[in-house]
RNA sequence: GCGCGGGUGGCUUAGUCGGUUAGAGCACCCGGCUGAUAACCGGGAGGUCGCAGGUUCAAGUCCUGCCUCGCGCACCA
């Protein structure tokens, strides 16, 4: 075993590989050795290296012939760290890109960024002070604006670093960003296409409104922020005016009753009217009450739930019989009658139930929209009590009056509750009857968690109810990932769709390039030359106008400047909106590209896009607008395939929020284990749309799992390749020649690699990396290469040598191409290393669709991309045997702990018994067994016995009911060998049914008595039962022989202790009581193992030294000195 | 309230058409192996597969109800 001495060169670092990597003349493909692992110090410098190769572009470029596949970027919006759920969705947005380059298409990769919208002016005017819009307008729009546009870069450095450091390949130096006025332009060209096909409209609507921002919002925007809150609701009394009782009705927005106008009711519902028999009971709680014999009505059903008092029932009657009495105004003078005949009056409404309140609903058209379309349709005056910025209006009455109302629940309170009520008119009892706690979710500002108000307003609509027919059939055309929340949740929500509410009344956003008269004529501006034109020919008509240069901005304040005019001559001014945010990325498709203006070649090769892949909140968010705008401009999807990531969580399964506090920072991990493993957990800790606990220990585990095992499979391969001069193509080996170990393992590469690749297209990523890590862990590294190594030490040339070594070569290449989508970092520096060629230049070694004549991302030609594959033979007879060799290996441990014998003290014979032809891996099953010689079996009675085991499948359809029993009599019989006779011969029966052969199993056991297991094989659909019998006996040779190894092992770990070097040589003196005499030829192996110079074995009785290291072996005492 | 997806040893998870012994990894314990790595191998302990019913000869798997977690929708009076 002269093979240690080669191990010399063990400390090159792999940093000076890289230096003189295309030095010397070597061949590009001869591999140099490898160093230790530093992956940080890998990956970093590699990040220099790609950045100098300019390596992202050119893998690019390397595929500019082939066919295109589109990925379109969701644009993050930088005015905020980037978190490790970031990193999450890009690695799946990269890893498909990459896996589909390699595959052969031209993936571009356009960069983008979300730059307009609440969030950003949010941001600056906490940082400016400026919390309401007044005080913005104060500062100045245009101040403000820029304010904005500098803000939404503050973190793009952090975002880029991350981006890259992740290895996320996208062009970041030419992104796509919303607010650049090309990308505008394109959005007002979307805009004017909807307005031209009526889809834009203007329309007066209540809608959740948040008097801090100032702003309306969408319902995906509202639906970010629902939370639970306990509020005071109320039960108030609207006295009737020409009777003695009032009307109960429930609300849970108090300061919604001064706008009162009108009680609706349910002209089905049975209502009563009651009078209160005795004063209520001490029970009582919070404001409110009732006067013995005050009469109140409500719904019959709801009576328990409401009244606190005992009552006499009155009268019982439809709802239909109130409608259109009078009542007594709360708030008197809070709203003007405005020629209103109806108001305060009750009104039908079938939509009023007994769920909940008292089947009365109190209505105030403004704040709700069921209220509002009732209000208009029954004539009632549309009057806002609440201003804008959320407080009362003056002349609401002067306890209110400018009062933000959600501050005003306890002034309501006390007047309703006064003395007659807070009009003068209810009873001595107060108008109040009763208040209750009441909680339930509630809508908040997404952005600064303040409730929103539901207000009636002016606002612009996309009429998206008019397509939803379309918008239905396009999403079943995409292909979804996972499939349920296209069917389910994204669909369920188009069922639903509301008409879109795009206006914002805000600042920072692409304006609304609508144009309006007095009298409501509108024009709607599609481009700048658009615009340009307008205003000259208001220029000419004598309307006063700012210059409207080629690149005019397009933003607020300076679009608000120009004034145009109306086809008779009126002048117009703009709709004072931005644009809702989402409307901008919602253009994405088309504005990256500056469609129609410029571009056009890109954009029609390029819409709709193969693959866009976010967060499963994206559903109301970008991927429905994409869809929106897709569907109302081009009729058209916007993506064919649309992977929908699960959430991240924390550790303990929380979710991954800036308030919660733990986000987790992706450098902490990029800075230990690396990108490469962080990526890699990622991808195979569940499935992409699962929700992911991120989990530091499991990145930890990925890394020493997966990418030490790598590395070191791979050091092992490149220092012997290095030492030998080994070069792939320069010297061959025909794969069909080489040992059954190297068949199998590139069998086995064969069947994971196609798997893998099987996976990947089912999008089943993480199926896929565990597979893939379980082969390198096992197969590779624990197999293969353990049963490999001595075959390298070799120092002569030898074919087995160079099969091992061509093997080794096909087997690391093929996994860095299939590693590289997802961790791209280790397998470069790896493939670099062996082939000379960068992995994200090289082929998916399951073929290169892509590269086909004529080929289209959609058509996933499995055939064409096969026959383009590199995969080694396929071999699956092989494979079973090696499985059945490990299996038996793994049973010889067993045998041996129950045998109580050493794993190193070697048995004479081991016998195989049954199972297929295993002669070829003998002699490895040999040595893994550590016996003499393995012998095979024939007589199979010799060691084993039969077990009868009953096939259910079978017998249940005949036995029925009786299967039980039937089952137990076969698996109980005495005399299975007779019983089987039985049933061959057709003669078995039990309990009145005929046993076939194909009712049961047979099963062949290790006989008691013998050191034997048994395993069981399944190949297709025949099992076998394989056992193996080891010898237990012993003889002199075999003692000498264990004791040999048991020396030898000792003393390598003393050798490692004394941090001796490898090729060091040593003098060993050993002492032994009670020993087996050693062999010559034993102790000859041990000097040789253990590269001993003088090596002494003293004479039985000789005393050792004080200070010799001892051990004890099966009670043999055994002691020795290394020098 | 409605919809979707989960709930399997302490943790992370696999589990095909329902088939009788629920499989792995981490951590733990014992043993082995090792000039082979942060590894590896054998064994052990640890599971009423969320709960309760039902269908069935047979249920982690199918059905019903409930509990619970996450997400989404609707929450309006």
């Amino acid at each position: 075993m002269s093979g240690y001495s080669r191990d010399s060169h063990q400390t090159s670092h792999f940093g000076s590989e890289v230096e003189n990597k295309f030095a010397g003349g070597r061949s590009m493909a001869q591999p140099s050795s490898a160093g230790e692992l530093d992956a940080v110090r890998l990956e970093t410098e590699l990040l220099e290296q790609w950045k100098s190769e300019n390596a992202f572009v050119s893998s690019i470029q390397n595929r500019k012939e082939g066919a295109p596949f589109i990925f379109l970027e969701g644009p993050p919006t930088a005015n905020g760290k980037p978190g490790i759920h970031h990193v999450v969705a890009r690695t799946y947005k990269d890893l498909v890109c990459r896996w589909k380059t390699m595959e052969g298409f031209r993936v571009e990769r356009k960069g983008g960024w979300d730059t307009h919208g609440l969030p950003v002016e949010i941001e600056v005017q906490k940082r400016l002070d400026l919390m309401s819009n007044e005080s913005i307008e104060q500062f100045g729009m245009d101040a403000f604006n820029q304010a904005c546009r500098e803000s939404v870069w503050t973190y793009e450095a952090a975002w880029r670093e991350m981006t890259e450091r992740m290895a996320y390949w996208v062009d970041l130096d030419n992104p796509y960003v919303t607010l650049d006025n090309n990308y505008v332009e394109s959005c007002w060209w979307a805009l004017k296409q909807m307005f031209d096909k009526g889809y834009l409209y203007r329309g007066h609507k209540v809608l959740p409104y948040c008097p801090q921002t100032g702003t309306s919002y969408s319902s995906h925007e509202v639906a970010l922020g629902y939370k639970e809150v306990e509020e005071p609701s109320v039960y108030v009394k609207f006295k009737l005016t020409d009777e003695d009782a009032s009307i109960l009705a429930w609300t849970t927005t108090p300061w919604t009753l001064p706008g009162n106008v009108g009680l609706a009711v349910g002209p089905e519902v049975t209502y009563v009217r009651c009078r209160v028999k005795e004063a209520a009971g001490d029970s009582w709680t919070g404001a409110g009450g009732a006067d013995v014999g005050e009469e109140l009505i409500l719904a019959k059903d709801l009576m328990k739930e409401v009244l606190r008092h005992h009552v006499e029932i009155i009268e019982e009657f439809p709802g239909s019989s109130l409608v259109g009495r009078s009542y007594e105004p709360l708030f008197p003078d809070a709203v003007p009658r405005m020629g209103s005949t109806t108001a305060w009056t009750v009104l039908e409404a079938d939509w009023v139930t007994t769920t909940d309140g008292t089947g009365v609903v109190h209505t105030a058209v403004m704040y709700g929209e069921d209220d509002y379309n009732l209000g208009m349709e029954a004539g009632l005056p549309a009057h806002h009590t609440v201003g804008m910025d959320g407080s009362f209006i003056e002349g609401t009455h002067p306890e209110l009056d400018g009062t933000y109302v959600k501050d005003c629940d306890a002034t309501i309170i006390a007047l309703l509750s006064a003395s007659g009520g807070s009009n003068g008119k209810g009873p001595q009892s107060g108008l109040l009857y009763r208040e209750k706690e009441y909680a339930h979710d509630y809508p908040h500002c997404w952005r600064t968690d303040h409730p929103l108000l539901y207000y009636a307003m002016d606002s612009w609509f996309v009429r998206m109810t008019a397509v939803k027919e379309r918008l239905l059939e396009f999403n079943d055309e995409v292909e979804w990932a996972p499939d349920w929340v296209g069917e389910g949740r994204f669909g369920e929500w188009l069922r639903n769709v509301k008409d879109w509410a795009i206006s914002r009344e805000r600042y920072w956003g692409t304006p609304l390039p609508v144009w309006r008269t007095e009298d409501g004529q509108m024009k709607c501006i599609g481009s700048i030359s658009e615009l340009q034109e307008e205003v000259a020919k208001a220029v000419a008509a004598g309307i006063e106008n700012p210059e409207c240069p080629d690149d005019v901005d397009l933003h607020r304040p300076i679009v608000d400047g120009f004034t145009l005019l109306s086809d008779d001559g009126q002048p117009m001014h703009r709709e004072p909106f931005v644009m809702d945010c989402w409307f901008d990325s919602g253009c994405a498709s088309f504005a990256q590209w500056h469609h129609p203006f410029d571009g056009g070649e890109q954009f029609d090769a390029s819409f709709p896009v193969d693959y866009i892949c976010e967060g499963v909140d994206q559903t109301r968010g970008w991927f429905y607008t994409l869809l929106a705008v897709s569907t109302t401009v081009f009729d058209s999807k916007a993506y064919k395939r649309c992977l929908s990531l699960g959430l991240i969580l924390d550790a303990e399964g929380k979710k991954m929020s800036k308030s919660r506090g733990n986000i987790v920072d992706p450098w902490d991990h990029f800075n230990r284990e690396g990108a490469d493993a962080t990526r890699w957990y990622m991808v195979t800790a569940g499935a992409p749309w699962n929700p992911l606990k991120f989990d530091s220990n499991g990145v930890r585990e990925t890394y020493a799992k997966m990418f030490l095992t790598l590395w070191n499979v791979y050091k092992f391969h490149a220092d012997y390749a290095a030492l030998d001069g080994f070069d792939p193509e320069a010297s061959s080996s025909d794969t069909a020649q080489r040992p059954e170990l190297d068949r199998w393992i590139l069998s086995r590469l064969n069947t994971v690699a196609t798997g893998y690749h099987e996976s990947f297209v089912n999008w089943q990523f993480h199926k896929a990396g565990r597979d893939l890590e379980d082969f390198v862990v096992n197969d590779l590294s624990n197999w293969y290469v353990r049963r490999s190594r001595r075959r390298l030490w070799d120092e002569a040339d030898s074919g087995d040598k160079l099969a091992c070594q061509h093997t080794l070569h096909e087997v690391l290449t093929t996994l860095c191409r299939l590693i590289a989508p997802i961790s791209p970092f280790m397998v470069d520096t790896i493939h670099r290393n062996l082939t000379g060629l960068a992995v994200h230049q090289s082929d998916w070694p399951l073929g290169i669709p892509g590269a086909i004549e004529g080929a289209t991302a959609d058509e996933w030609d499995e055939v064409a991309a096969k026959a383009t594959a590199t995969l080694p033979p396929h071999d699956s007879a092989l494979e079973a045997s090696m499985d059945l060799v490990r299996e038996l290996a793994e049973a010889g441990r067993r045998v041996r702990i129950d045998n109580n014998r050493r794993q190193r003290l070697p048995c004479s014979k081991g016998f195989i018994v049954a199972g297929p032809d295993l002669s070829a891996f003998h002699d490895l099953l040999a040595e893994e067994l550590n016996v003499e010689i393995i012998q095979v079996e024939n007589d199979l009675d010799r060691f084993q016995r039969i077990e009868l085991a009953p096939n259910f499948r079978a017998l249940a359809p005949k036995a029925r009911a009786n299967v039980n029993d039937v089952a137990n009599a076969i698996k109980s019989t005495e005399d299975p060998v007779g019983l089987l006779a039985q049933i061959d011969a057709g003669t078995a029966t039990i309990m009145g049914i005929l046993i076939e052969r194909s009712d049961i199993e047979v099963k062949r056991v290790e006989r008691e008595g013998f050191a034997a297991q048994t395993v069981e094989v399944t190949h297709g659909e025949t099992t076998s039962h394989v056992s193996l019998v080891l010898d237990m006996n012993d003889t002199p040779e075999l003692l000498s022989k264990g004791m040999a190894r048991d020396i030898t092992r000792r003393v390598q770990a003393r050798r490692k202790t004394l941090d001796l070097d490898i090729e060091a040589t040593i003098e060993l003196e050993v002492w032994m009581e009670n020993a087996p005499s050693m062999m010559a030829a034993d102790e000859e192996w041990v000097a040789t193992e253990t590269r001993t110079s003088a090596c002494i074995f003293h004479e039985k009785g000789a005393t050792p030294p004080a200070g010799a290291e001892h051990f004890e072996v099966d009670g043999t005492v055994v002691h020795f000195t290394v020098v």
